[in-house]
DNA sequence: CGATTTTGACCAGCGC
DNA sequence: GCGCTGGTCAAAATCG
């Protein structure tokens, strides 16, 4: 995944600064049509006029160039802020350190997962894991605290196969397996959140060597419920794409919001931004 | 009756 | 080595 301009849709602006009469593609272009359609008797006046346009025209590419290198420099900002805070992210620092800092027994695999969760959200994941472990990404999904059952609605079907309930959270740990194919790796953890009941969180292992909608009476995703299309990027369906952008987006702004060290970043870069500003 | 869920038992990894 | 804990198994129960 590159940062190319392509990977911005969003930003994708059509930057044709100028008014022009006709739509061309270049000056070279104007002055074939030009010499195409151009009457002999033509005055001299109009002929000024001509090579105005064609100043106007020069000038207004140029600009446009301008405008694109602006938004390419702008674009590659963006790129590396993001990965800045990423990278912060995903490094402890201090404090998070205390804060990240496992209670006793609590496993060295588990512990790489729950560090994994920042940044698996986000698919440029600088971080390589040693193992060749299965992808490992949660989900947090708002549903019902009164609603007892644990079950995430991602378009999959998923047979129970154990429940647990562990010991830094009352709330029981459902274990599901995807029950469309035998072969299918995937696994799926869902327990709710010992901060906030209305929160169930999802934990992915593996991915799907299927589509989610083939299987026969999978379940519509209803609006008003945990439902979200999971279905790995690169698919034909533009519909199943879209929604799993979508979904992304709110996964990730979501952890985002949830997540301490975010805002801790975020505050921190707010102030160096503005304590200088107030110095000088 | 087959598929799914429940639930206690078992196993393996980890820290002490 | 032992105890704790998370993850999985598998038989029984339940459901459609």
């Amino acid at each position: 995944m590159g940062s190319t301009r392509s990977d911005y849709p969003s930003l994708n602006l059509d930057l044709n600064v100028g008014s022009l009469p006709f739509p061309v593609d270049s000056p070279k272009a104007v002055l074939a049509m030009e010499s195409k359609h151009v009457d002999k008797k033509v005055s001299i006046k109009d002929e000024k006029a001509i090579k105005a346009l064609e100043a106007e025209l020069v000038l207004a590419t140029e600009e446009n160039k301008k405008l694109n290198e602006v938004l390419a420099a702008t674009i590659a900002g963006y790129s590396e802020l993001r990965n800045q805070l990423i990278e912060l992210m995903s490094t402890t620092s201090p404090e998070e350190g205390s804060r990240s800092q496992s209670p006793p027994g609590k496993r060295k695999s588990e512990r790489l997962d729950a560090n994994m969760e920042s940044t698996s959200s986000e698919g440029s994941c600088k971080r390589v894991r040693d193992d060749c472990k299965p992808k490992v990404w949660k989900l947090h999904v708002r549903s019902n605290p009164s609603d007892t059952c644990l079950v995430v609605r991602d378009g999959y079907q998923w047979r129970k196969y154990g429940q647990k309930v562990t010991r830094d959270n009352p709330c029981p740990r459902a274990y599901f397996r995807c029950s469309f194919a035998p072969s299918c790796p995937v696994k799926k953890k869902v327990q709710r959140s010992a901060e906030d009941t209305s929160i169930l969180v999802a934990t992915y292992e593996g991915e799907h060597n299927h589509d989610p909608h083939s299987q026969p009476g999978a379940p519509s995703l209803r609006p008003n419920t945990a439902a979200l299309d999971l279905k790995s990027p690169g698919s034909k369906s533009e519909m199943v794409s879209q929604e799993f952008h979508r979904s992304l987006v709110e996964r990730m702004a979501f952890s985002l919001s949830e997540d301490p060290a975010f805002k801790a970043a975020l505050a921190t870069a707010i102030t160096g931004r503005m304590l200088p500003l107030r110095t000088s």
